[in-house]
DNA sequence: CAAAACCATGACACAATTGGAATAGTCGGG
DNA sequence: CCCGACTATTCCAATTGTGTCATGGTTTTG
């Protein structure tokens, strides 16, 4: 995940300064990335103004410290939406933020776009599912130091079921969502935007 | 995650190729780690080895490339040893395997080491479960360009309720995991290893 | 009232990691 | 005969992670 795209996306939906942004990562921005450092913030900011990808306009603060609130260009929005819309490889781990953070960004796609991007997760982790249903241990080993194998089957386990359970919850709700979506499609265009 | 840790916790299991290795982190391994490199397996296991973290014997092929079989020292296990049952800081985004990869190898760790683990990460957990309960969202946003915004409500609705559902789970599972590697410490030291 | 926390920016730096491509060769199967 | 699995290694650009230093106002809270 590059910073760059979450950074985008979020200064499409609302001008913001570098501290905000940072503000949101930590908050409502926390899955899409952990730990981001301020400095992380501002050297991008930075990067992508170099770019052309961002503006800032001088926000003066009266008896304080200037901000500056960044908007994003044409050509960042180009890039933004080149990345959005433009092709979704799944990533290994099915917890990875990558699919969060595209779809956090769903309104800036088309329904059809947002349909196919779910249709691939869904299949890809469909995939892996029928793959590695069964629990395909590795029984040979011999652990050069002191090992507790009861501990150690017992904790692999559950981190097995723990990991499945996830998968399959991950996909049925995604499933639901494109079932949702797909509805949309067939029947949105007439429907009236609610009272 | 370091890819180093894994690799050490790995080559203490069975010593290994760096090309096993690989083939392990896409496989078993494939909770750990997204998308790993060859170069990067390769590359690390220089590394530990110029640091005396790990060692290996060449297992000559004959007719095809000699393969290397890396094996952990005395210091690769110290450090590994450390790391294990060191400080555990829980990272923003409970789905980041730092947690997995530690129980992974639960083999290692002593069961109060790993009683305490749980605890810690069950406890970050629910505060911040206590902390974000209620769904709050931004409202006041003008973006830019095309927005769909009935849309971006609704993924965002079941976004917010798939992490909410997940961290349930996952708080569920370490808190049945905890309980029962509690009730071992108690009486497991008496217990007999089989039959 | 004093300490803590929030608001705000940004340079600099080094280590580490990432992601990808390129190179090279054997062996077994279809 | 071609392809995929097996085995190793090197190089590069771009990112990230982490942390420090510097600066200084405002608000909350104990």
């Amino acid at each position: 995940m590059k910073l760059e795209h979450i950074l985008l996306g979020v200064l499409l939906e609302h001008p913001s300064t570098g501290y905000d942004l940072k503000k949101f990562l930590d908050n409502h921005g926390r899955f899409m990335r952990s730990n981001t450092q301020m400095s992380q913030v501002y050297r991008s900011l930075g990067l992508m103004e170099s770019q052309g990808l961002v503006t800032h306009t001088v926000d003066r603060r009266p008896g304080a410290q200037d901000a500056k609130t960044y908007r994003v260009t044409d050509e960042g929005t180009a890039m933004f939406l080149d990345w959005l819309t433009g092709p979704y490889t799944p990533p290994t781990r099915f917890q990875d933020p990558e699919l969060t953070v595209r779809l956090s960004f769903a309104g800036f796609m088309g329904r059809e776009e947002l349909a196919s991007l779910l249709d691939v997760e869904i299949r890809t982790r469909q995939d892996e599912i029928a793959q590695y249903r069964q629990r395909d241990r590795r029984e040979d080993w011999d652990p050069a130091i002191a090992f507790d194998e009861e501990l150690a089957e017992s904790v692999k386990e559950r981190l097995h079921r723990m990991g499945s359970a996830g998968m399959d919850a991950h996909v049925a709700a995604l499933t639901e969502l494109r079932a949702e979506v797909r509805a949309g499609v067939l029947d949105s265009a007439p429907i009236l935007k609610g009272p």
